[in-house]
DNA sequence: TGTACATCAGTGAACGCGCGTTCACTGATGTAC
DNA sequence: TGTACATCAGTGAACGCGCGTTCACTGATGTAC
């Protein structure tokens, strides 16, 4: 699987695909767990990561990234004449099937517990606000917007945190799927008829 | 502070109690972090709780419970004659509000990254699926309540963890307070709209 | 094309740490007579 | 009330573990001449 040589050509990604693979298989994504994932030595990721929060920040920031790059493409798939229900609907289901994906990821990235300082992790959380920020600014015309992208964005936030962390009844894959779609669309027809 | 004595009195509900100043001030309470704080041997916690999974689970209840108790509190200062955006919105607020005096514990409860299976646990997070469900079965006689319960749920749980974990711009906590009340404002007012 | 050397990526031994958990123990408490 | 004894809560030494991190190292690569 790993191509074995003194030189390994892209440690660094091998690296960071392993640590997705140990805190998909959930475990703590350590320097040496993911080394040894790796198949390299104990201390081989130091060579490109600096310490233990370094490798959870990189992680976080590719975490964003694929959640930016998924939103996008939701979005690219709406028809521009689109009503708002059905542009905040698509970007909420792409939210929320994000996080079943990749539910440790998920967790990681906005667990918390590491540091908010991590100026790439900053950038890659900014493109988040600003695309959410970007759609809802589009769709309404209303005064205070930034509260209102807030709400829906908690919205799809909490869906997804729930079913990550199983406090919703359990169900099927595919039944979780379909329940997401439906609540969004109990308060997104809700506020479609106060809009209309 | 601790009262010195070989025979404690409760030392399970002061272990509990160092366990949620342990975990407040950002550390994982390990059985010997727990066991230091309560000024008791490394051991003793193990006359109390089986292993470190059960700690985490007492914990977990304790939040619950706590939670539960907040809502209710928050419920019972609710006219009965209030309108749906109130009552919801008085809980919503209690809800994100005890996420944010008890940060740590509320990602402990919601992590889940301890054992699901734990029947306390479950009965704990199960009285708060009652609340929240028995709550809005009673102000809205819709088809699918269950749906909406979810969407109003997850959209506290949300603002919560969004504010906990610092995603939305940094602000001060009375701040944070008026902004979570003009998200839920935002979004209940299109409801009420729409239902009225 | 060939050699000398600097650079750099990965090695492996070693450190000290806190952890969960076990064990045989001991001191305090409470109950039976 | 007083003594004997069972019960139980807390002790402290010890184990093995994986971790983060350091260090001096070595083997591969690439560049200058």
């Amino acid at each position: 699987m790993v191509e074995k040589a003194y030189h390994h050509g892209d440690l660094r990604a091998a690296l960071l695909a392993a640590a997705l693979e140990s805190v998909e298989a959930g475990e703590a994504p350590s320097m040496r767990a993911v080394a040894r994932r790796a198949g390299v030595s104990p201390t081989a990721p130091y060579r490109h990561f600096a310490d233990r929060d370094a490798l959870d920040s990189a992680l976080a920031v590719r975490g964003f990234d694929e959640l930016h790059e998924d939103l996008t493409a939701a979005l690219a798939e709406v028809p521009s004449s689109a009503i708002a229900a059905e542009t905040l609907g698509a970007l909420a289901v792409a939210y929320v099937d994000f996080a079943l994906r990749r539910p440790a990821l998920f967790r990681l990235m906005f667990g918390g517990a590491c540091d908010p300082q991590n100026s790439d992790r900053v950038r890659a959380s900014g493109q988040l606000h600003e695309l959410l920020g970007g759609v809802v600014a589009r769709l309404f015309r209303a005064s205070d917007v930034s509260s209102l992208a807030q709400s829906l964005w908690a919205l799809a936030h909490g869906l997804a945190f729930l079913h990550v962390d199983g406090k919703l009844r359990p169900e099927s894959p595919s039944e979780v799927e379909a329940r997401v779609r439906a609540s969004i669309a109990a308060i997104l027809t809700l506020i479609e008829g106060a809009i209309a």
